[in-house]
DNA sequence: GGCAATAGGCTTTTT
DNA sequence: GCCTATTGCC
């Protein structure tokens, strides 16, 4: 046995052993919050590669997050003592990666696009235009939310037309129809195609199946809980004659159902597989007694789960505290005061610190308080680095250049930058080339047969076909790398931000160079770097991927993108009725305790010490609401929750912030950052050579540099990067 | 066809 | 209070 792997082997207990070691065949483990399944399933991979000397690249391990699977992999290694060749990532990711050689079996070409939620969008509104159908109220979202569902559940556009029974299936049926075939006549799927799609080549051709059946000989699935209907299927069909899968989840922590997760995929695993072994992991080394308490009595009210005795060897450690508070402002003032306590007096260090809500929208006014506190975070979600406009605008020629067949890319780009090819020329083309059943890149090339254009607007057609030609032309044979930045040279789309000369386009720009350096990056660490590769990685990160984990920073984030990390101290905050649980659960049982997990996950992320919030008034839009406290509250065991209340508390605590100045030695990031922005704050009167007086209303830090804005005697507000800008203080 | 001004919607969670 | 999509004017 490997040395390492060895000696860490004896450091687990004695169930992990048992399940690490096992025989081969179908596995569950039951793995609560904390109890080391991570762990247990790289230890098994470990194993596997190890000892049962099996081929590493014929085991596959699925994994929620990408971040999750790249840690897994590291882990692994380590354990092994060398880099393999393993298969890990999410479903998403790995079928895309099949995809990639078995597309054509569905009809579609290998250089497919990925859509993403915005390109499905288009994708909708725009068969609404050209179909002309009526939509009502409906919102082109909740069609696509719903067409979405369909898919998941594996409902085929003619099942769904079959079946509709309201005004709004009806709709939503048409679009369906029209929508899956123009994805296909784009070369495109979106996120639920790529699960979607290998399902039906899996059941359409035996060979494929059995290619990789083989090829897969062992599969494990982590946060099995979360998986969907489709998903389920798909493992059933790669699961070969031998049954090797292992699957780890835990019913308590399944936050997904809106999105199709279907719990009665562990229920069952166990009809589907009657000779499964069953484990259960319920030691957790994670939290503190008090903690768990808590967790343990809040999940205990729900009704559908699987009784489990979650236990923990750790000390009892702090009560939870329950903190009471006026308004969102006042909450984000207690948020930043407790962690100040905990830094002071706890020597914690910002990285140590995890702020919860649950909805994106809550992070803004926590946002402005620490910013102005000096202490640095990190918001995890909220408007990704991918989604942006212009890193979307140069993606679209990428998707382009990969795929002349996808429309939607086209209609993005054709008039970016501004090349004079408008709405009504974009229609005719549109019209001519769905005549001619040709895709629109194709009818640009014959853009001289269509009537009705003027010979100048023809030619700036011609020579955008020209400039995507030429690039086609070279993808095979320059690297993406080198393409992209020859690209956006020729575009000259950086200059066109530098000339606007606005806050905005220099934040464009620079992420545009950004971007730029992601290729770089890719290409350096890819074997077999390809345009096409780029842009599926590109497609399918998320928000938790990019997440810098080792920065000495507070973290933000949704209770559901805390899923599967750990923190020392959380702060959960919103805990209010109509907010968590939220108002739309409050009529469905199901959903109410989908809520009650979600809290559960947010409470089992904690080592030591747990913080909650509840505010008694929030303002939604403008609008301020007075609030009840979460039903969730009550829920928890009264000996483990100590109750403050801040209500009349005045929040202005100048002595306070000034010891912390002298306190925070460990912490050079801190006190760089207090120092830099200690002379200019929210409310600093300034005067400015050009605008004269005016008074400092936001700062913003963007990567490393510091934006100001600043209200001026005509109510003008302008916005300036400090360090570009003089300004005297007055 | 381009641009600036304005209206409207958003806020549940995400691959 | 912010972002986007639309509108109406040039």
């Amino acid at each position: 046995m490997n040395k390492e792997f060895e000696r860490q082997f004896q450091e687990l207990n004695q169930k992990q052993k048992e399940i690490v070691l096992a025989d081969g065949g179908p596995i569950l483990v039951i793995a609560g919050a904390g109890s080391g399944k991570t762990k247990v399933l790289t230890f098994r991979i470990a194993y596997l590669v190890n000892e049962k000397k099996l081929d590493p690249s014929r085991i596959v391990a699925m994994t929620f997050t990408n971040k999750a699977a790249g840690e897994m992999k590291e882990r692994v290694n380590g354990l092994i003592g060398k880099m393999i060749n393993l298969w890990i990532g999410t479903f998403h990711s790995i079928f895309a990666r099949m995809l990639r050689q078995e597309a054509p079996s569905a009809g579609y070409g290998k250089d497919f696009s990925i859509y993403d939620t915005d390109d499905q969008l288009r994708l909708i509104k725009s068969i609404i235009e050209n179909n002309k159908i009526s939509v009502d109220q409906y919102s082109a979202k909740s069609v696509l939310d719903e067409i979405s569902r369909a898919k998941n559940n594996l409902v085929s556009p003619d099942a769904y037309r079959d079946s509709a029974r309201s005004y709004f299936e009806e709709i939503v049926s048409k679009i369906y129809h029209e929508y899956v075939s123009n994805l296909q006549k784009n070369n495109a799927f979106d996120f639920d195609d790529l699960i979607t799609v290998p399902l039906r080549i899996f059941s359409a051709n035996k060979e494929i199946l059995e290619k990789y059946q083989n090829r897969f000989r062992y599969i494990l699935v982590d946060e099995f809980q979360d998986t969907n209907r489709a998903q389920y299927l798909l493992l059933r069909y790669l699961v070969g004659e031998e049954r090797n899968i292992f699957v780890v989840g835990d019913d308590d922590q399944s936050i997904y159902r809106w999105r199709g997760a279907d719990i009665r995929n562990i229920l069952d695993f166990e009809k589907d597989f009657p000779d499964a072994k069953i484990f259960r992991m319920e030691q957790n080394y994670r939290s503190t007694q008090n903690i768990l308490a808590a967790a343990n009595s809040l999940v205990s009210y729900n009704r559908s789960r699987r009784e489990k005795n979650l236990w923990s060897n750790r000390e009892p450690g702090e009560k939870v505290t329950l903190i009471e508070v006026e308004n969102e402002r006042s909450e984000a003032k207690a948020v930043v005061e407790k962690i100040k306590d905990e830094v002071f007096k706890n020597k914690r260090s910002f990285q140590d610190f995890a702020i919860l809500y649950r909805t994106n929208a809550q992070s803004r006014v926590l946002e402005d308080q620490i910013r102005q506190s000096g202490m640095s975070y990190i918001i995890v979600g909220g408007l990704r680095f991918y989604e942006r406009k212009e890193i979307k605008d140069i993606l679209a020629y990428l998707k382009l250049i990969t795929n002349s067949r996808d429309d939607i890319s086209l209609k993005r780009i054709i008039n970016f930058p501004q090349r004079g090819i408008g709405q009504r020329t974009l229609e005719k083309v549109q019209n001519w080339s769905s005549s001619k059943g040709m895709s629109m890149f194709e009818s640009l090339r014959d853009i001289n047969s269509i009537s009705d254009i003027s010979q100048s607007i023809k030619d700036k057609i011609l020579s955008f076909y020209k400039l995507i030609k030429k690039y086609i032309d070279l993808k095979d044979t320059i690297s993406p790398n080198e393409l992209v930045h020859a690209l956006v040279d020729e575009i000259s789309i950086l200059k066109m931000y530098k000339e606007e000369g606005t806050i905005e386009a220099q934040e464009r720009a620079a992420n545009i160079r950004e971007l730029l350096s992601a290729v770089s990056e890719y290409a350096r660490r890819s074997e077999t770097p390809s345009l096409s590769g780029f842009l599926e990685e590109v497609s399918l990160i998320t928000d938790i991927d990019s997440w810098d984990d080792r920065a000495n920073a507070i973290t933000l984030m949704t209770l559901h993108s805390a899923k599967g990390l750990e923190f020392p101290v959380v702060l959960i905050t919103g805990l209010e009725e109509d907010l968590l649980p939220i108002a739309q659960s409050r009529e469905d049982q199901g959903r109410l305790e989908e809520e009650r997990r979600l809290f559960y996950v947010g409470l089992t992320r904690a080592k030591d010490k747990v913080y909650l919030f509840t505010s008694q008034r929030r303002s939604l839009f403008e609008d301020v609401r007075s609030r009840l406290p979460s039903r969730f509250i009550d829920e928890i065991e009264p000996e483990v929750v100590q109750r403050i209340n801040y209500l009349h508390k005045n929040n202005r605590q100048k002595s306070h912030e000034k010891r912390l100045y002298d306190c925070c030695d460990h912490h050079p990031d801190y006190e760089n950052f207090s120092q830099e922005e200690s002379d200019v704050t929210v409310g600093t009167w300034v005067f400015h050579q050009k605008y004269g007086k005016g008074r400092v209303v936001k700062i913003n830090r963007v990567g490393k540099e510091i934006k100001i804005s600043v209200k001026f005697g005509d109510n003008d507000i302008r916005k300036f990067i400090a360090s570009y800008t003089k300004f005297t203080i007055l």
